[in-house]
DNA sequence: TGAACATATGAATATTCGTTCATATGTATT
DNA sequence: AATACATATGAACGAATATTCATATGTTCA
């Protein structure tokens, strides 16, 4: 059995490898990063996360439907506001690896 | 201390989110996860990647020099080809990770 | 040296993406 | 009901990205 065959055995099928692109993309940008460092372990609002996050109230809630759609991110209503958490432990650790990656 | 103060101090510095996103920027595309799956266990000539992946080799090779950029990939030549593999096992992990995400 | 093969690269193009601006929706308070 | 506040959303825009095509570079072998 050569190389070509053993990889293309081993490689994920068409869908997964679209599906592991896309949780990805979730956390390719800046913004999207911040905000899940700001819900990793406390649920916070909109209005604050925009605050730490330093970018625009608009900007955060396009971001936030964005990784709500992915599943990344739940969120309950208080009163006027919206409180976001993450709905996922497997996030903090997928965030911790990278930054391990990069810490060298 | 309130909530914002706490997150705020938690936060990543301006520069690891950056490098953080890019990261993960590396690991958004399809066509660069098959290669990274391609070359994780073993190296493999770029040719051979393009088989496996089934891509033109234009856009493989592209792709190789945005990874080996990012130093995720490194390679050695011999002869006519040039043989890729990952420079680092964090990749692996990541990339499995990821893998436990959406198998749920 | 010339032909065949393997890889890299630059330009062009189409698509995707993140932000901004303006405004809509929904809730609380007076 | 009117106002203020919090969040969401649609359109527009510019920037970034992945692919394709044509071709350049580099290597082997006859």
């Amino acid at each position: 059995m050569d190389n070509i065959e053993k990889v293309t055995e081993n490689m994920p099928v068409e869908e997964q490898v679209y599906e592991l692109a896309e949780l990805f993309k979730m956390l390719c940008d800046p913004t999207r990063v911040k905000i899940l460092y700001c819900i990793l372990e406390n649920e916070m609002s909109v209005s604050d996360i925009t605050e730490v996050v330093g970018s625009t109230q608009s900007a955060v809630s396009h971001q936030l439907r964005v990784l709500k759609q992915a599943r990344l991110v739940k969120y309950r209503k208080v009163g006027k506001s919206v409180i976001y958490s993450v709905s996922d432990e497997h996030v903090e650790t997928i965030l911790s690896m990278g930054m391990e990656h990069i810490s060298e």
